[in-house]
DNA sequence: CGCGCGATTGAGTAATTTCAAATCTAGTGG
DNA sequence: CCACTAGATTTGAAATTACTCAATCGCGCG
C-alpha cells in the first residue's frame, strides 16, 4: 500500500514513511467478522484500503443503530473510546471482504510526537468528521424519514450499494419496515 | 482573562502568550444578541469567559434545532461551516449575557504554525467533541424522548439551569409541549 | 394591576412502530 | 440447471408515540 494514497497532500521523507509504515499493521477481515467487541479496549483505529464496514451500538431492547460506515480511504473506529481511554460501546463489525491498516492510539501519539503534518494531518480530518456529525445531528432533528433517506443517498451513493437495507434504516434511525414503505413510495413517483 | 485558563495544561511563554492574546478579541454580547446569522461567513470561533450561548438551525417549516449550547470554558461556532470555511447555516444567539473571546480562523492557523502545542490542544479538543456527539447520535437513535431529558440534566445540569425549557427541547429533537408531558411524568414518580 | 412570555393541558391527528405473515432473492447442493 | 433454503424485504393492520393547535395557567416585571 502506498501511504501517499492514505496521506494524500503531505511529503513525507523515507525516513518517515518507513516510520509511519511500520506501524501501520495490514489486517485481512471477512464478511461477518467483529474487529471490536462492547466493552473492549478500543486501542486501534483502522484505515479501510478496501471493502466496507459499519460500527454499531446495540441498546437494551437489542435493536442496533449504526453509527458509521466505512469504504475505501476511510477510518474507522469507536471514536469515542479511542479518544478517550473508555471502553468500547460500539461493536465494528465486516460487511464486505476487507483490507485495513491497523493503526493505535500509542503508535498515533508517537508519529504526532515525530511528524508534525500527520498531527495536523489527523486534526483536520477530525475536524471534518465533526461537519458530518453534525449534519446528521441536523437531520435526526429536523427531517422526515423520507428526507433523510433521500440525503444519505444523495451523500453515500456507494455505500447505498453495498450495504442490506436494515444497515440503512438502523443508520437513519428508522425501522427497515419504515424505510421498505419510504422507498415504495419514492418509487412510485 | 488568563490565557492559562483557556489552555489549562500547556506551558506557553511569554512572548506566545503575547502573541495569542493578541489575536483573542474580547466581546461582550448581551441577552438576545446574535453573533453569527445564518449565511454568513463564519470567520470565527468563541470562547465562552462568561455567559451562555446557544448555536442553532431553523428549518423549513420554521422550527428551531439546538446543536450546541456554551457556557463558561467552552468553544462555540458553527462548526462546519468554520472547519470547511462554507457559508453558515447555524445562528449562534446569547441567552445570557456574555464576555467572549473572538478567535478568527486564519489567526487560530497562524497560532498553529507558531506553538505546535496549541494545534495539539486544539486537536484533543475537537477529538473530545466527536465523543460528545457520538453520544448524542445514539441518544437520538436510542432513546425515548423521556431517557433523553434524564440524560440531558445529568450530563448538563449547568446548563438546564441556565436555559429556557424550550430551548431544551429544541436540543433533544421534540416540542415543549412534549417536553412539559416527560417534566411532569418525571415529577410524578 | 395587567401585560407578555413561557409552561402546561387537552383533544384530535399524523407519523412511525410493532408484530405477524407473505413474498422475493441470491446462493448452495443435488 | 433446477429446487431448496435462509436471509432480506415487503405488506397489512393495530398500537403507540409524539405532534399540532388552541386554550389556559402562572409568574415576574414595569
Amino acid at each position: 500500500m502506498n501511504l501517499q494514497e492514505i496521506f494524500k497532500d503531505l511529503t513525507l521523507s523515507e525516513h518517515n514513511k518507513m516510520m509511519i509504515s511500520s506501524k501501520l499493521k495490514k489486517i485481512m477481515v471477512t464478511k461477518g467478522e467483529t474487529i471490536l467487541h462492547p466493552n473492549d479496549t478500543a486501542y486501534y483505529q483502522y484505515y479501510v484500503v478496501q471493502g466496507c464496514l459499519r460500527s454499531f451500538f446495540t441498546d437494551k431492547t437489542a435493536k442496533e443503530h449504526t453509527i458509521q460506515f466505512a469504504i475505501t480511504d476511510w477510518w474507522i473506529s469507536d471514536y469515542t473510546a479511542f479518544f478517550r481511554k473508555e471502553k468500547a460501546i460500539l461493536q465494528i463489525e465486516c460487511i464486505q471482504d476487507a483490507t485495513l491498516l491497523r493503526l493505535s492510539r500509542d503508535d498515533m501519539n508517537e508519529i504526532f510526537d515525530k511528524i508534525p503534518n500527520i498531527e495536523r494531518y489527523f486534526r483536520i480530518k477530525t475536524e471534518s468528521y465533526i461537519g458530518s456529525f453534525q449534519k446528521r445531528i441536523i437531520g435526526d432533528l429536523s427531517k422526515t424519514a423520507k428526507e433523510q433517506y433521500i440525503d444519505f443517498v444523495n451523500t453515500y451513493p456507494n455505500i447505498e450499494q453495498l450495504v442490506k437495507n436494515y444497515h440503512i434504516a438502523s443508520y437513519l434511525g428508522i425501522t427497515s419496515e419504515s424505510l421498505s414503505r419510504v422507498r415504495k413510495e419514492i418509487a412510485r413517483n
